[in-house]
This record gives C-alpha cells, sequence and structure tokens, in this order.
RNA sequence: GCCGGAGUGGCGGAACUGGCAUACGCGAUCGACUCAAAAUCGAUUGCCCUUGCGGGCUUGUGGGUUCGAAUCCCACCUCCGGCACCA
C-alpha cells in the first residue's frame, strides 16, 4: 500500500484552483457575482517582500486561510486577497551595500512570495493581486496624499523631528523606541527641519470614541491605542512673570493642587528661554546647561534613574490663585514636546517635583489631607497622590480635592487666567522619508507660487531610475537633476519637484481599498465596489502592528470617509493578533542561527502538515515553540487519515450511513457528529484551532480502533466510509489537499463546494450516562444510568453502590445534591 | 511606576455556565510485526504510600465563599508584553 505522498497530492490539486481560479469573486454588477450569500472580507496583513517567507508567515496565512475556507462553507461569498508592501528601506539598504536596486531585489522577493503561497495551497483570489511599489498603485497613493492636501490634512513645516544617522532620514515617533531608530537600532537624535506631515491629531477623539463601533478586537491592542493617543483632561492655567512682562500657560492635570506649587519650570527647548535670561548673571549657566542637554541622545536623557538637573533662572512667576511669587528653573525632566513645555512644580504632591525640590532644597507644601492622620500632619508620606480634603488652599480648604478641582477652574476661567484644557500625547504623523524607495510626494515648488500639487491627472509622478542609493542628507532623488526640474502646473514657470519620498505606512494604509477594485485605472476605487465587501470581517496580522499601521489605517479611512469617498468610519470590524513562533524559547533570528525555513518543512512533509502544525501548536493568539517532534505528530496524524481513506475505499462500498445502526457503527457515527458539532463550535468561538484539530484526530483515533469490525457489514462499512470522509471534510480548512483528496475518493464530490457538515441532534445525545457519584465532594464510583434517570432513581444508584457505601459506614447523609445526567454528591457526618 | 496578559503532568496544551482535572499531541516504557532496524499497530504513563485490593495528595502561594473551585472573591509571588520624567 503506498504510504502518504503529499507532494503528488498537493500539486494535483494546485493546479485544479489554479487552473479553475476557485478563488475568484467578481464584484457587484460584473459576470459571476453570486447575489444571495452574504459577503465576508478575511485578510491578513500583507507582507513586507524580503528575502524568503518566514514561519511568522506561515501562521498568519495559514489561520486566515482556515476561516476563508470556513466561511465559505458556511455559505459566505469570501473575498481573500493577497499584495506586497513592497517600499521600504531594508530593500533600500540592502541597494546602498550591493548596488543592486531596490526593484529588482523587491520583485524577486515577491516571486518568493507567490511560489510559496502557492505551494502552501493558500485559497487567494489571484486576479486581485498588488504591490505598493507599482505605479498602477502608487498613483492612487499620491492621490489619496493630494486629497489630504486639499483638505489641510497634510500640511508642510520645519519642526523638530527625530533624524536617524545611520539611515540618514528622520523618523516618525512611532519609529524610535528607547530613543533608538527601530530599524537600525542606532541612537536617534535631533533636528529641525521642514517636513510634510498628516494631521492624524484632528481625528484624537473620534480614533478614541469609535472603539464602540469595533465589533472584536483584543482589548489590549486598543488600551494600546488609547494609551498611545493619551488622552488628559485638566486645565490651561497662566503663570505670569512681571519681570519680563511674559505670560506662562501650563497644563495641568491637578489643578486642585495649584496652591501647592512652589516653583515653575520650563524645558530646556522652550522658545522663552533666551529672553528670560538674557543679560542677566544666570545666562552663561543656562547656556551651558541648554547646551549641554541638547547634545544629550533621547535615550540618556529618557534614562530610568536619571538624577533631576536643572538651573535656576533668577526669575519669578506669579501663583494666580494666591499671588505667591515663585522660582523659575530650567529643567530636563519637563518636555517640550508635551502640553505647553513649561510646568508648575507641586513637590507635596508629584513624585517628580518633589525629588527636584529634595535636591535644589526648594519648600514642600501639602495642600491636600490623607486620610491616615498621622500622613495628615505634616509632611511624612509626601508626596501625596491621593484625594482628600484641602488644606493651605485659601477659601477652599475643607473641601475634598475632587470638588475643588471644579470650583478652582471656574475661578481662574471668571478671572481670565484659566480654563479646561484637553492633552495629547499623539503628535502629528511625520510622512516624508530622505529616502529613495518610497512614493514621491506629489508636489513641485516654484518660486512664484510656493508649494503647489500636481494635478491628478499629471499622476503618478513616476519615481525615477537612479544611480546612487546613499542618502547624504536629503533624499537621493535630489541627485537626479532631470526629474527634479520640472515647470509649475499653475503658472508655467521653473520649478523643482519634492524630493522626498512617503513613509511605507501610508502605502499600506489603503490597501484593503485597492484589493476591492484592483485594476481600476480611473479611480482608486469604485464606491460600489468599496460599498459592497467593507469592512474587513476579520483582520489578521502580528501585535507588533497593534498601534501603527492599525492607527493609521483607522485614520485614513475616517479621513476618507470625510471626503465622501468611503461610507465605512472603521475598516477593520474584527481583529485577530497571531503570537510569534519562537524556536528553543527564542525570537527567531539568522543571528542566533535558529531560524526554521518553512520551504524546508513543505518540502519534507508537505503544506499540509506545516499549515496544520502552525495551528495546532497552540492556541494561535499566543506564541508556541517549534519543534520538529511537533510537527512529525501532526504528519503522523495526517498519514494516519490518508492511509485510513485507502483502506476504506478498498474495503468499503459507497453508501449513506444508517442513524439506526446499532453498536460500534452507531458508536463511530456518533463520534462522527461529536467531531462535527465540537469544530463548529470552537470555529465559531473564536480561533481554537488546536482544539478543532485535536478533535479529528480523536474521530480518526476511534475509526482506527473500530475500523475492523465495522468491515464485517455494510452499516459498519457506510459508518466509518462516513467517519473518514467527515474527519477529512473538517481537517480540510487546515489541510486543503489532503482534505480534499481523501473526500473526493470517498464520496466523488469536491469537499470545498460542499457546506459545513452539521451534526444530528439525535446522534449527539446516547440513552446512557456516566454517573459521578461523590461523598462530601471526592469522586467515589462512576455508574453507567439511563439518560432520562429521575433524581430519585439516580440516588437510588448512588446509595447501591458499594464503593459508595464504603464511604457511608456509619455515617449519616445530611444532604443529597443531584445533577441530573451528571452527578451525585452525598454530604456525610 | 502605570496599563494589559498568563501561571495546570517530563514538555506544548485541554477542561463550555462552578460539577469526572490532565482531552489531543510530544516524550518515555513495554509488547506485536521483523534476521535486524525504521515505519506501523497495540498497551501503560500526574505525584506519593501499598505485594494486592485500595488509600492519600495535586491546577503559582496563602486565605475565603460553596454540598462541590483550575474556574468566583481577597491578599501575595513569579513570568511575559506594552508604555514610561506625558505634568
Amino acid at each position: 500500500m503506498p504510504g502518504y505522498e503529499p507532494k503528488a497530492i498537493e500539486r494535483r490539486w494546485q493546479e485544479v484552483w489554479a487552473g479553475e481560479k476557485t478563488w475568484e469573486v467578481a464584484n457587484p454588477g460584473q459576470p459571476g457575482f453570486d447575489e444571495e450569500k452574504p459577503k465576508a472580507y478575511v485578510l491578513e496583513m500583507l507582507p513586507y517582500p524580503s528575502g524568503e517567507p518566514h514561519v511568522g508567515h506561515l501562521k498568519c496565512y495559514a489561520v486566515g486561510d482556515a476561516i476563508a475556507h470556513f466561511r465559505r462553507r458556511q455559505g459566505f461569498q469570501v473575498i481573500h486577497p493577497m499584495g506586497y508592501d513592497s517600499f521600504g528601506l531594508p530593500a533600500e539598504n540592502n541597494a546602498i551595500k550591493t548596488g543592486e536596486p531596490p526593484r529588482v531585489a523587491t520583485e524577486r522577493s515577491i516571486a518568493s512570495f507567490q511560489r510559496q503561497f502557492r505551494e502552501w495551497g493558500i485559497s487567494i483570489d489571484w486576479s486581485r493581486e498588488l504591490a505598493t511599489h507599482t505605479p498602477e498603485y502608487y498613483r492612487w497613493t499620491q492621490w489619496i496624499f493630494l486629497q489630504l492636501f486639499e483638505r489641510g490634512l497634510a500640511y508642510r513645516t520645519e519642526a523638530p523631528v527625530q533624524w536617524c544617522p545611520k539611515d540618514a532620514t528622520v523618523l516618525a515617533n512611532e519609529q524610535v523606541v528607547d530613543g533608538r531608530c527601530e530599524r537600525c537600532g542606532t541612537e536617534v537624535i535631533q533636528k529641525n527641519l521642514e517636513q510634510w506631515f498628516f494631521r492624524i491629531t484632528e481625528y484624537t477623539d473620534r480614533l478614541l470614541a469609535d472603539f464602540e463601533l469595533l465589533e472584536s478586537w483584543p482589548e489590549h491592542v486598543i488600551t494600546m491605542q488609547r494609551n498611545w493617543i493619551g488622552r488628559s483632561e485638566g486645565a490651561e492655567v497662566v503663570f505670569r512673570c512681571e519681570e519680563v512682562d511674559l505670560d506662562f500657560p501650563v497644563f495641568t492635570t491637578r489643578p486642585d493642587t495649584l496652591f501647592g506649587a512652589t516653583f515653575f519650570v520650563l524645558a530646556p527647548e522652550h522658545p522663552e528661554l533666551q529672553r528670560l535670561v538674557a543679560g542677566t548673571p544666570a545666562e552663561a549657566e543656562v547656556r551651558e546647561y541648554v547646551n549641554r542637554i541638547g547634545r544629550e541622545s533621547a535615550e540618556e536623557r529618557g534614562a530610568e534613574d536619571r538624577e533631576k538637573t536643572g538651573v535656576p533662572l533668577g526669575r519669578s512667576v506669579v501663583n494666580p490663585v494666591n499671588g505667591e511669587e515663585i522660582p523659575m528653573f530650567v529643567a530636563d525632566y519637563v518636555l517640550m514636546e508635551y502640553g505647553t513645555g513649561a510646568i508648575m512644580a507641586v513637590p507635596g504632591h508629584d513624585s517628580r517635583d518633589y525629588e527636584f525640590a529634595q535636591k535644589f532644597g526648594l519648600p514642600v507644601k501639602r495642600v491636600i489631607e490623607g486620610t491616615d492622620p498621622e500622613q495628615a500632619r505634616d509632611d511624612e508620606g509626601l508626596p501625596f497622590a491621593g484625594d482628600g480634603a484641602m488644606t493651605g488652599s485659601g477659601r477652599f480648604d475643607g473641601k475634598h480635592n475632587r470638588e475643588a478641582y471644579d470650583e478652582i477652574v471656574a475661578w481662574l476661567n471668571s478671572e481670565g487666567r484659566g480654563e479646561t484644557a484637553v492633552n495629547y500625547r499623539l503628535r502629528d504623523w511625520l510622512v516624508s522619508r530622505q529616502r529613495y524607495w518610497g512614493a514621491p510626494i506629489p508636489v513641485v515648488y516654484c518660486d512664484e507660487c510656493g508649494i503647489v500639487p500636481v494635478p491628478a491627472e499629471q499622476l503618478p509622478v513616476e519615481l525615477p531610475e537612479i544611480e546612487d542609493y546613499a542618502p547624504q542628507g536629503k533624499s537621493p532623488l535630489a541627485a537626479a537633476e532631470d526629474w527634479v526640474a520640472t515647470e509649475c502646473p499653475r503658472c508655467g514657470a521653473a520649478a523643482r519637484r519634492e524630493t522626498d519620498t512617503m513613509d511605507t505606512f501610508v502605502d499600506s494604509s489603503w490597501y484593503f481599498l485597492r484589493y476591492l477594485d484592483a485594476h481600476n485605472d480611473g479611480a482608486a476605487w469604485d464606491r460600489e465596489a468599496v460599498d459592497h465587501w467593507m469592512a474587513v470581517d476579520q483582520y489578521i496580522g502580528g501585535v507588533e502592528h497593534a498601534i501603527l499601521h492599525l492607527m493609521y489605517a483607522r485614520f485614513f479611512t475616517k479621513a476618507l470617509a470625510d471626503l465622501g469617498s468611503l461610507g465605512v468610519q472603521e475598516p477593520f470590524a474584527n481583529l485577530f493578533t497571531q503570537g510569534m513562533i519562537t524556536r528553543d524559547g527564542a525570537k527567531m533570528s539568522k543571528s542566533k542561527g535558529n531560524t526554521v525555513s518553512p520551504g524546508d518543512y513543505v518540502e519534507r512533509y508537505g503544506a499540509d502538515t506545516a499549515r496544520t502544525y502552525v495551528c495546532f501548536m497552540g492556541p494561535p493568539e499566543r506564541g508556541g515553540d517549534w519543534t520538529d517532534e511537533g510537527v512529525e505528530g501532526v504528519n503522523r496524524f495526517l498519514s494516519r487519515l490518508w492511509r485510513l481513506c485507502e483502506e476504506v475505499g478498498t474495503r468499503t462500498e459507497a453508501g449513506e450511513p444508517s442513524a439506526a445502526a446499532g453498536g460500534e457503527a452507531r458508536e463511530l457515527l456518533a463520534k462522527a457528529h461529536w467531531a462535527i458539532d465540537k469544530t463548529t463550535r470552537d470555529f465559531q468561538r473564536g480561533f481554537q484551532f488546536n482544539t478543532v484539530i485535536s478533535a479529528v484526530m480523536e474521530l480518526v483515533n476511534d475509526a482506527y480502533r473500530l475500523k475492523d469490525g465495522l468491515y464485517e457489514t455494510p452499516e459498519g462499512g457506510a459508518a466509518i466510509r462516513f467517519a473518514t470522509a467527515t474527519a477529512a471534510s473538517l481537517v480540510f480548512p487546515f489541510a486543503p489537499h489532503l482534505g480534499s483528496e481523501v473526500y473526493e475518493r470517498l464520496t466523488g464530490e469536491r469537499v470545498w463546494e460542499q457546506p459545513w457538515p452539521q451534526a444530528d441532534p439525535a446522534l449527539l445525545v446516547s440513552d446512557t450516562v456516566t454517573l459521578v457519584v461523590q461523598v462530601n465532594g471526592k469522586l467515589r464510583d462512576r455508574i453507567e444510568a439511563p439518560a432520562e434517570a429521575s433524581k430519585e432513581e439516580l440516588l437510588q444508584l448512588a446509595r447501591e453502590s458499594e464503593k459508595v457505601a464504603k464511604h457511608l459506614d456509619g455515617q449519616q447523609i445530611v444532604k443529597e445534591i443531584v445533577v441530573p445526567g451528571k452527578l451525585v454528591n452525598l454530604v456525610v457526618r
């Protein structure tokens, strides 16, 4: 008997699917569009094509494909497209090193992804394939840029930016991790440059409020985004420096502690700093301090155990609530990027201000009493972060601080010295990059007209071919003189093109819309197609995109909806984030030499084994450690199914299984229906693929256990044939090739054309149940009991048990608990 | 520090609404087949005591609620992830 040979099976079915374009779906109005079926948009995050696919890709697409297959067989018209996020730094860095054009390396990698997706048997609608580096795609990325520009949502301004000296480019705040470049790990420095921004901050409140519109997102992803947006409610309060006749607004979340302010601190980058100290004795020391801080990296400055430093300015401001003059300082623990770059310092109730006050010998004043009377008396327990009664706060004394909060803000407002205010951590999205391998920003600079957008009909602004990719502080595109020199679209005078390109996150912020109308060369998409398919019903990807990509895509969706181009406010109704696969307990990396190449495993065991393994190794939202023994275990299981199919195919005849069958035939039929029921429920519950697969394993195990007896009779033969075909049908979403092959051999049908099986309720119940008998909550016996036995009958059975009787000996039953169909618990004393 | 998540056999993990803890897989031991090995098939496999029958213990730790807790409540410990001088 020939063994399981996945190679031949898998190739055969891949050719069927490719030849028949099995997974293509039509848009509304096109031939082949099915009006009856509800739609389901199943989408995995598009890959960044660099080298070969790794196991993370295998897992993501195996998980997504299982969902796509299940939904199809549940009667949905499933759209399941694929594309490539093909602009970006790694291809360009490779180009700088090797001289190979980024396009060449990228397209080679795309070819490798395409080949592997086919070899894995992922059910992709290839007619909708896209790559973000093609002019057909980025033409519309540029179009969206122009739309945002027209609405004032894209703007250019000089700003302090994070600059990576190694990659010689600016970075988004989101791409700076612990003060280092996310990509190359180099320490980031600050620079002032003219840059392009998207006004995402205009959408902060909607980005927060619309979490409500989502159906199912992991709670931690929502929390991460919420923290990233960082909305704080508080008040803006104005402190005045009489000596230089300047007002200094501060943002505070604790206006109730205003009476406790004992000093005032400006960030080293504060624009009024020079004016405050010019010509004063403090000037030299302040300048030296500011210069020193300026030279420090973001990492040094943000270090966890950094001691507080600062310099007194020799100036003071007036506290608006009590007229007190408090001294001013410059200190680097105040950040220019947040709030107003200045703070009122309340050392009695803020740990950072407290530390500073201790170091500089400044007064610490308590203005809220703790509930603990010991703490209430003096400076014990300071800084105090809790709530309590106001003290040392004039006419607010005795009030609870939460109450006083509003009254103080109201009073400031009436005096014109303050008002309620909201602050966000989120900054506008810096989208320009001084890099080659990205979509050119479609803008022209004209001496007469200034910044002029390229008219939509002139798009795309194509990326020119160049020789030298190395950045020299400005975009490599600046060297392409013929390309840069152009005419002003408005006045026709000589003008110069923008030489920066767009952040690749821009490309991936709208690709899910382009799939829906991928070859439209008259518009980014057809509104009817997008209205039909959006939103994405299930989005799947790595949790590393929890903030950046997902928030940018949400922002784009809202902005495009405001422009009238879209009818939804949220792009992804349901989100699933898969966990990372490790090897030997560690993250895979080439330097550690612990990488796993999916290609090797597909070659050795077949795609079905590799796919089923990544779904079986544990709950997919959690990570898991890749082991070869685990892969072999799954391969064993699929081989068992294969051999069972071969045996059943020769030893039984096709025939309807009879629900009236008795004995082992009925036992196996019941197991098959149990498996149908279990897998269906687990699929509907979410992503419990490991338990889905284990249910099919149980079914196959039972078939092996019972098969020899079943071959004897026609009913038995029909039962095991049904059980085997059912196993194939249920495992199909994970092992589509083997599932198709086995199902076809035993039924003559194509499994993906069959609806998902339905469990027969009559076979889910049995006429006896195992009754668990406990004495004082401890298991003492198991008894087979009639399923419909009454409470009294169950108690009777329980008491008759010898094993139970032993534990009742000499004791008195004080309570009897009966859960029909399950258990009896006798409480004795 | 703040915000999430998780602690179950030798390992990955299962257990629905509080009701048989350890499904399924891996590993291990034994047996069948074989000249032999691999593959395959079958049996055993939480820990402790006991020749056996049987008994005791066990879901990170300590307490609580309950006839009954991996599951609910309180306190604590450990690990993982995110954010972090954000006023």
